[in-house]
DNA sequence: TTCAGCAAAGTTTTT
DNA sequence: CTTTGCTGAA
């Protein structure tokens, strides 16, 4: 068995001891990944157990994808029949199968966070609650967090302390906003992300048959990524596995970085005790990386107290210092990292693919992006806003959901008025009311809408309703293509997108033929058994940003945040922003704990590397477009300095008297670690540097448009174009900006001056 | 009901 | 800097 000589002896200890529980505690780039995929393999090679009964969970579907490669190249195509894939796609399967049992329909909607957060926006708004005290993200994390601990919503209006706590948040009313939330839901036939691992906690607690089966049918029960599971995940599949009681889990707890998420280090503990017989197994050599890279990962998380003791080591060679940059400005520090990736291309002829940038924040991208640009280094990003999340293909999705279940509220409010039928908001919530007061189904109050609407909107929602109920006879008809490219059709999107001709117009109607293409090769795709649009949907509903298909030009720099980049390596990374505030970031430094999970984040980036690292940080950088100060990152100076390589680029930053070993220049009382304790540490010496004029207003002359006015298309405008204004009057356009999602005019009027319009707003007319 | 125009608020990380 | 939400006019 030739695949075992490729593995060292902890290595081949997980591979081959393949009963009973395991749990692997594997050391950055120690090769985890490689065990799992080979335990899988050898499980059925040498065992001959059938795939049908493994299962296997990882992180994202793009892991699961990989691995299952993987596996088939050492046991051919039978590695299909696995189980394999993120706890969310997984058990979405099963309870598909299942929730009838739970009073769902089994086409259940998955809402995602915007469909989430904006029901909670709803109802809020019908208590009539003050929505700055009940703020959707926080009142969703709320939930998320009682969810994803299997606090019900009964238990937890019953639960004095949960109460105790949201009094003294000013948020007495929120368990009142739970239990609706959760019925709202229920009665839309819709789980949110919680539901699913919840729900799948309720079926096996209440249907032991179902739970029977399922723990009989998967002998082998696999965790990648054990230490970011939480309590609602480790409950499955401590069921799943608690009759064949061979399960095994992989993960590292200096690793940990979704705490914000219910992760819990805690099940590492948890699994010792619940599996008494479990053997341990530790994986501490480091393959992937320098002996430099190792080293300052190592110092670093030594600074955290919880952990497992661990000693991670690398036969390899020690290879460069890490560079550190400090750049006066986040244009400067994107522009000195755009240089210095074309610098490492030349010098150790890599290429764009062998480079990553990671950030802490989506938000970094941007002057990232610019300097890459302009540098002309091909690049793509990853997560940040997926495809599926853009507004015209969730319009689209919202129509396919509704024609697969009709009491997707979420789904029928986003699409009841697109494009423009006549259908306000208030008649939306008459229907609502209806809905609430009859205790009927949307779907039921949609329909009888004649009962209690005036003839007008009557009309309008019978059109909808009738459209829906076409769209309904479609699908069950055709395969997903056919049924997707009717429905778009029918809805009326296509043609409004298509009339639309401004730049954002062509791209958005390009995006929705990406989209059905996408629903295409689904069909096309052999492996996909059920061709129907409910299938499509289900999976693409569970897709995330790493997921997507990569673009066709392999060869380009990855731009991400550091928590997609778990898993991930490069032979070169970047690693920037680290100031205060931004990394460790203000939002998180409420406790020690805290501290400690930016702190493996920190740690998680650096052993993203292979060969080379730098890390950057900028004096001063734009935040809702004002330029803060800021102070290099604490974390810096938990770096072994013998390792670093201070760069001298920039000379507007000095370090102070930063000796080797001494410590960046920092104002007093802020200090090293955590001294001061607060969260507020940081936060008074960061201030303005620049105080903006405030641009005075000029009084706006009234002006007499002309009868017969009518606005240009957008698209035909620009620069120097002389326009007329129905307002302010005649100008000229100075400059054209089509670069944002909402493109603008800067206009010189005579009477007025300068004006800066967004195009879809203004009302500019083309004069001759 | 729709739309232009303006004011205010918002940015941690993700399944 | 962007996006969202409100208001008054048509």
């Amino acid at each position: 068995m030739n695949y075992l000589d490729q593995l060292n002896p902890p290595q081949r200890e997980g591979v081959v001891n393949t009963e009973g529980a395991t749990m692997i505690i594997a050391g950055a780039g120690s090769g985890k990944t490689r065990v799992l995929t080979f335990r899988i393999a050898h499980l059925m090679r040498a065992h001959g157990v059938d795939p049908f009964s493994i299962m296997s969970l990882t992180f994202t579907n793009k892991a699961a994808k990989e691995m299952r490669e993987r596996i088939e190249k050492e046991v051919g195509n039978e590695a299909r029949n696995l189980w394999m894939g993120t706890f969310h796609a997984v058990f979405a399967k099963i309870l598909r199968f299942e929730c009838d049992k739970l009073g769902y329909p089994s086409n259940f909607t998955i809402y995602d966070a915007d469909d989430t957060k904006s029901l909670i926006k709803t109802i809020v708004k019908e208590m009539q609650l003050d929505d700055k005290l009940y703020k959707p993200n926080a009142v969703y994390s709320r939930i998320s967090n009682a969810k994803n601990s299997l606090v019900s919503w009964q238990e937890y209006i019953n639960n004095p302390m949960y109460k105790a706590d949201d009094e003294a948040a000013n948020r007495p009313m929120l368990g009142e906003i739970y239990k609706r939330y959760v019925v709202r839901c229920f009665k839309a036939g819709a789980m949110d992300f919680d539901d699913l691992l919840f729900n799948t906690n309720v079926l096996f607690r209440d249907h032991p048959d179902v739970l029977h089966k399922y723990q009989h049918r998967f002998r082998y029960v696999l965790v990648d990524e054990f230490q970011d599971t939480n309590v609602s995940q480790y409950l499955i599949v401590k069921k799943l596995a608690a009759v064949h009681q061979n399960i095994c889990v992989v993960g590292d707890d200096a690793q940990s970085i979704y705490a914000f998420r219910g992760a819990n280090i805690q099940n590492i503990l948890n699994f010792e005790k619940d599996f008494p017989d479990c053997r341990t197994i530790k994986l501490e050599q480091n393959y992937r990386s320098t002996s430099t890279i190792v080293n300052a990962a190592n110092g670093v998380i030594a600074k955290n107290q919880g952990q497992i003791k661990k000693d991670v080591w690398t036969a390899n060679a020690e290879g460069e210092k890490i560079d550190l940059i400090s750049a006066a400005s986040d244009g400067e520090e994107a522009r000195l990292i755009a240089q210095g990736i074309f610098e490492s291309k030349m010098q150790n002829q890599w290429h764009n693919q062998d480079f990553a940038v990671l950030y802490r924040t989506n938000a970094q991208s941007r002057s990232l992006e610019e300097a890459l640009r302009r540098a002309n280094l091909k690049y793509k990003i990853v997560g940040g806003l997926s495809f599926y999340q853009r507004r015209e293909i969730k319009d689209l999705l919202a129509y396919f959901r509704i024609a697969l279940n009709p009491n997707d509220e979420q789904a029928v409010v986003r699409s009841i008025n697109l494009p423009k039928r006549g259908i306000g908001p208030g008649t939306v919530d008459k229907i609502r009311v209806f809905a609430a007061e009859q205790s009927v189904d949307l779907w039921t109050a949609l329909q009888q809408c004649r009962m209690y609407l005036p003839g007008r909107a009557a009309n309008a929602v019978d059109g909808y309703v009738t459209m829906i109920k076409a769209m309904q006879v479609d699908v069950q008809k055709y395969d997903a293509h056919e049924a997707a490219q009717k429905i778009a059709k029918a809805s009326g999107l296509m043609r409004e997108l298509f009339a639309d001709k401004t730049v954002e117009g062509v791209s958005r109607y390009e995006n929705v033929q990406e989209l059905l293409n996408a629903v295409k090769e689904y069909v096309d795709n052999e492996e996909n058994e059920d061709k129907s649009l409910d299938a499509f949907l289900q999976e693409v509903s569970l897709l995330t940003g790493v997921d997507q298909a990569q673009d066709d030009d392999p060869d380009v720099v990855t731009l991400m945040t550091i928590h997609m980049a778990k898993g991930l390596e490069f032979r070169h990374v970047f690693l920037t922003g680290l100031e205060e505030e931004l990394f460790p970031s203000t939002m998180m430094m409420e406790s020690r704990e805290d501290l400690e999970e930016e702190r493996r984040l920190f740690y998680v980036a650096i052993t993203r590397a292979e060969q080379k690292l730098t890390m950057s940080y900028a004096m001063t950088r734009y935040r809702f477009g004002k330029l803060v100060n800021c102070e290099p990152s604490r974390f810096l100076e938990e770096v072994e300095p013998g390792l670093l390589n201070v760069a001298k680029k920039s000379k507007q930053v000095s370090f102070g008297n930063a000796a080797p070993g001494g410590s960046f220049d920092r104002p007093s009382g802020i200090g090293g670690g955590f001294a001061t304790g607060t969260g507020a540490s940081g936060a008074s010496y960061a201030k303005n540097l620049v105080q903006r004029p405030v641009p005075s207003r000029k009084p706006v002359p009234a002006h007499k448009a002309s009868a017969d006015f009518t606005a240009s298309n957008p698209a035909d405008l620009a620069e120097g174009q002389k326009v007329e204004h129905a307002k302010f009057g005649f100008g000229n356009i100075v400059q054209l900006d089509r670069q944002g999602a909402a493109p603008k005019a800067k206009v010189n009027f005579d009477n007025v001056g300068e004006k800066t319009l967004l195009l879809s707003f203004a009302k500019l007319r083309i004069v001759e």
